[in-house]
DNA sequence: CTGCATCCGATCGGATACTG
DNA sequence: CAGTATCCGATCGGATGCAG
């Protein structure tokens, strides 16, 4: 994949994107709030704290406005209860988490898999439409 | 991209793969120490350092001990010199990075470009090997 | 039960200085 | 050049309380 020259794009970089994607999206627990909401279809409180062991309400309550203020996520008040969905910017984390799911699995197979094979994520999510990235 | 039903894998997963992946990968400065060693081909201590502003070296030694232990890094020592090395399992790291180079081309253009307009990273790498994932 | 707020000890990260 | 040592503030995590 790699020369020994540095890798730099056609146009140049004024800023990191790489840093500057890691404000909220870098702190703990941000991927797993968004993985709840994204992939498990889990969008209320008590809920998010339920599918996330360890999470306590403060920090979930932190981060859910974070993610809201910059545009990740969009608080949705419905009769009697709140419940919290993606953006089209937090759409597009998903990707991203899709990248840790496949590298997990290949690189930490023995905690992720009770046989301990390490998988693909063509075969984890067959019917997954497949995007060209890199 | 999304229907309303969680998305599962065709295995279960005994632990979240992206919790698992997010150990070292998930703390402050790891991902750019990985930008500098495996896209600016910044590999030295000090060369490190010089290309991430912020960064102080308790961290960063700190950083790079983890990334070691954790199998992500090698240490090299060649003649009056230490050198980091990526391991397979590093490389395997970078097109998480440029995932995320992606998504800050896309949703900060206004920070990373001089004329603020988003880019796709077909358009910034012309020459990168595409490959399919998600 | 849901969605927080408050307090408080533990851990992490930043600044600075210093060494082989 | 390649890190350590020390100190301190910021952030995190755990317990508890509380209103709707």
């Amino acid at each position: 994949m790699l020369s020994e020259k540095p890798l730099l794009p056609s146009v140049p970089f004024r800023e990191c994107p790489i840093q500057v994607s890691l404000g909220v999206l870098g702190r703990k627990w941000t991927m797993l709030i968004l993985r709840d909401i994204g992939f498990l279809k889990v969008d209320r409180f008590n809920q998010i704290m339920r599918a996330t062991p360890g999470l306590t309400p403060r920090i979930l309550s932190l981060r859910l406005s974070q993610l809201e203020e910059a545009g990740f996520l969009r608080r949705v008040e419905t009769d009697h209860s709140v419940r919290w969905a993606l953006t089209d910017k937090g759409e597009d984390t998903l990707p991203l988490l899709l990248g840790f799911i496949e590298f997990g699995s290949k690189w930490n197979a023995d905690e992720v898999f009770e046989d301990k094979r390490p998988r693909r994520l063509s075969e984890l999510f067959p019917g997954l439409p497949l995007r060209k990235v890199a």
